[in-house]
DNA sequence: CCTATATTGGACTAATTTTGACAAGTCAAA
DNA sequence: TTTGACTTGTCAAAATTAGTCCAATATAGG
């Protein structure tokens, strides 16, 4: 869980607790524990919060939460990484269907 | 939508109309027409079914029913190249986080 | 050890999303 | 202008997900 494990860290290396993001992200402190571990999905919202709170950047969050939710998609598929890289290439020539 | 531009290239050339397959698929004709469309998801396992109807190659839809999904997660996200890139290289290293 | 506080686990409810069925619509060909 | 193929919109049921709460488990300091 990219996402979780980063945020683990900022908040570590700044020695915030749980209980003080939660608060301010208005959400419990075993729900805040279950997105650090990536056991439930952060809000795109909830994300942006967090960064601001952490002071990281907000493009890098945003981009693990995608991240994990693109990996999320394609585990277990054996066409996992062929899929992939037809979505990055049907985005790169700026398709739309 | 690359599975349901699949499907109705592959049908049309056969002469298939929608009413046949979703009969084959026990689902309704519209529903057939909005998967097809790509306005509804079609299941795996439905995808599976009509690559044996239309005697397609199962792993080719199966590929475009992911990568459709894929595109579904990063579409409208800034991060979305950056996103897939990593989880390539995420399954490529076969990291489990 | 104790005890206090931080974190996690699990069960439950509420909110949201997805699904499928249906009725009615368009459109083209005959 | 009727028929058949496909599409559109709506609605409720089903399923999924977000959140809360209580209890259990760590973990850190005395």
């Amino acid at each position: 869980m990219k996402l979780g494990n980063r945020i683990k860290e900022l908040r570590e290396s700044q020695g915030l607790l749980q209980r003080e993001l939660s608060a301010d992200l208005e959400i419990d402190t075993p729900m805040f524990s279950k997105i650090e571990r990536g056991e439930r999905r952060a809000k795109r919202e909830q994300v942006k919060k967090i960064a601001e709170l952490l002071k990281a950047d907000t493009k890098e969050l945003l981009t693990l939460w995608l991240t994990d939710q693109v990996l999320e998609v394609v585990s277990n598929e054996d066409q996992a990484l062929q899929a992939l890289k037809i979505a990055i290439k049907d985005i790169e020539t700026n398709k739309k269907d």
